[in-house]
DNA sequence: CCTATATAGTTTATTGCTAAACCATATAGG
DNA sequence: CCTATATGGTTTAGCAATAAACTATATAGG
């Protein structure tokens, strides 16, 4: 039956990403509560992990990675559903500040909670002492492209 | 400087690989020819690696994980560009038959040609051996999650 | 002080994705 | 044979992403 012939590792390695993080992503989306996309998500857990009482959308978009388009809908999404407030930056006249609303505390810890499970097969494929060893693999191969990308 | 607190390790892992999958997709993006998308690449290269003279368009749909919407868009572009012909399947009066044309044959070798350097970061950033320890891990999350999908 | 440049945010056009509705044809069971 | 169901493909609506053009404000240098 003549399989795919042989790519070179590197390829492979990053088919092999790219398939797990289409599959995670959908995953997520199916699970997650109505209205919250993953981007709403990723925007609130940002907040959240980095402790962030109020932040710009810039330093927003800079610390998740998308364009500041991509954020000015994502945000006007958010700020819909109630889960955050925009307000003008006192300080600064071009700039806006971002703050969570209780609402937005309260579904990032709901989508949380859903979002763990999807994860599980994870967890039971591989051990915590795999993970470890892959893990800083990954690091490095991220680190790398970073550094590439002038 | 309060850092972010610690999470479960299977969500590190899976924020590394979606890292990693953006930076790739990217820089992929950016080094096609023009009028050649990384969708539309992986068309190509999935007809040519799989050895597919003729090829159902819903079938490529499945091997290549995306809907049969997005396959309509991804070969009427193809189509455009003259990389494929798309003809009525003779045995099937609702199917399709996907062609590569000669020009979509060379446009998938140029393509190959550009995206290796993009990849060369991440050979230079891990060994080979590195790559062989990692990948069979990914490649069991890569099957718990397919498995998953109900 | 004033001008040049940088930064913040929005908007528009293009691409790609999903989900769901839809049409056409194939196939299996009564 | 005929109807129910499955399958192939397109279309539509909605979200998200980029790149590039645009507006407004800030800031640094002459």
């Amino acid at each position: 039956m003549s399989g795919p012939p042989d790519d070179p590792i590197a390829f492979v390695f990053i088919n092999e990403v790219a398939i797990i993080e289409h599959l995670t992503r959908t995953a997520a989306e199916r699970a997650l509560p109505a209205g919250l996309s993953l981007a709403g998500f990723v925007v609130l857990n940002h907040m959240i992990r980095m402790r962030h009482e109020r932040r710009a959308p810039a330093r927003i978009a800079n610390a998740v990675q998308v364009t500041k388009g991509a954020m000015t809908g994502t945000l006007k999404r958010l700020e819909a559903e109630g889960w955050i407030s925009v307000t003008p930056d006192p300080d600064d006249g071009r700039g806006k500040v971002v703050m969570l609303t209780p609402e937005g505390r309260a579904i990032r810890e709901t989508a949380l909670k859903v979002l763990t499970p999807e994860f599980a097969p994870v967890q039971r494929a591989v051990s915590e002492d795999e993970m470890r060893l892959a893990l800083p693999i990954l690091q490095k191969v991220r680190a790398a492209l970073d550094a590439a990308r002038d």
